[in-house]
DNA sequence: TAAAAAATGTTATAATAACAACAAAATAAC
DNA sequence: GTTATTTTGTTGTTATTATAACATTTTTTA
């Protein structure tokens, strides 16, 4: 194993241990500078391993990475999870002032939650629990949840009364996400109940952006809910195969690869 | 004095679930300046809570398998918090299986949905994004949000969508809780976006439960939304005047000193 | 082994947080 | 109610951390 890797593997014992650390005690425990410590917590974030705060590192609380107790691998596991977050947090990039934001439910939208800038001043309507907690540490964003029925599985909130409060909203951008994308068989998405509001938020937006990994290209869900044409923008990573890059761009769709 | 220690109270849980917290982010979260958080935080890193570090706190991880779900237990401070979360705590046993309850916004009933009994099978409509916090951790619980617009300082969610979905439900109990409560002047709450879903959730539950403590009797807030013969059932501590409860009696409600 | 590549360290500057001291507001006491 | 006390907020200053750009060291590879 590398230096490196071992360094991480460290860093990733002492954080765990401690639920948290500064990267002046994280420098001394290991011997290395500042900078260092901050590259290496800069890649344990992306993979979601921690969360970076001014002057320290908290050891993410998901259960999912309690029993890491090998970066090498585990980082084979989370390679999908950096995408998402990588995708997230250019998505997160494109919002300015005073946009009206909608986000779908969802890990990948739940990535571009977490990176939105926290000073600025905007609007978002969500209706995911998790998404939800991401929003309210922002400063100056007005949020909006789409109430209705939360299902445990998937964070989300869902009603008919929850569709009526998007129908009664207008947003300049929305971010929604997708668990399959087929030529013929269009966008779809993993659960039937989540069809209605995501069919809501398209027809009550100016641009639709469509955040996805390339991993879910070629693939079909059960639930379908758009076409491909039906969106303005994309976002995935730079693993698209050439056959979509060339499909996007024939329908004239912004692709970015991140 | 109490205001203090529920604020506290409120750092712990934060800092608790998510291991730490920037002080920025604690300070927007509970809509108090960055100096408050830090005093507030010098204080629990003196009773072993937290450990702070440049920017932020770090839950202190010996305290990981503690179960103080209220700092002013172990600190022994003022009365006002442990009275909400006895009130909160007796109000939960209330709950039965197959119940459909609705939670009021508020602190009170915050601590009734934190002691909810982990594996009750029941449906619980909440509109407040602390109390959905909670209901999300239990196991075998059917949970609904009326949704709308957040507000920061209350965490309540309001809205005619949300009143919507609350005038197309039932419940067999409604736990409401109140700001004042004036013999002549009726109950009230602190603002005026909280009376429509508070008098929608009356016309739809057969039981109507008020939570609060015996300090709110006599008081007047700007808000009036219902009379207390409205209620079946009072729960609060028992500091109760006399004279409060003979008026109960009077009025033939259910009262449940704790 | 030398050259190339990668990783780490250093420095100066910019950004952010801590702190102290005082002002304002809220609460308690009379 | 009014005054005293406590709590919270604000401001200016100081201390600390982040970042970028470049230098140095270490590791790879031919």
């Amino acid at each position: 194993m590398s230096k490196k890797t071992d360094r991480r593997n460290q860093l990733i014992d002492i954080i765990r241990a401690k639920n948290g650390a500064s990267i002046k005690e994280l420098a001394n425990l290991l011997d290395v500078s500042e900078m260092t410590i901050r590259r290496d917590l800069a890649v344990l974030e992306e993979d979601n391993i921690v969360n970076n705060v001014y002057g320290a590192a908290i050891y993410n609380p998901d259960k999912k990475y309690d029993s890491i107790d090998n970066y090498e691998i585990s980082t084979a596991q989370t390679k999908q999870d950096s995408e998402k977050n990588k995708i997230g947090a250019f998505a997160a990039s494109l919002i300015e002032p005073r946009d009206i934001i909608v986000i779908d439910t969802g890990t990948t939208t739940e990535n571009l939650a977490k990176h939105i800038d926290d000073t600025i001043e905007a609007t978002a309507l969500c209706y995911n629990a998790n998404i939800l907690n991401y929003l309210r540490a922002k400063e100056n964003l007005t949020i909006f949840i789409a109430g209705g029925r939360y299902h445990t599985k998937t964070q989300m909130v869902e009603s008919a009364e929850g569709i009526s409060l998007i129908n009664s909203m207008r947003f300049t951008k929305a971010f929604i996400s997708a668990a399959g994308v087929h030529q013929n068989l269009g966008v779809t998405c993993a659960y039937a109940y989540e069809v209605p509001t995501k069919k809501a938020i398209l027809k009550s937006s100016v641009e639709k952006i469509l955040l996805l990994d390339s991993s879910k290209f070629g693939k079909v869900k059960t639930a379908y809910f758009a076409d491909l044409s039906d969106f303005d923008v994309i976002i995935t990573d730079d693993s698209l195969p050439t056959e979509w890059r060339e499909e996007i761009e024939r329908l004239q769709i912004k692709l970015y690869l991140v």
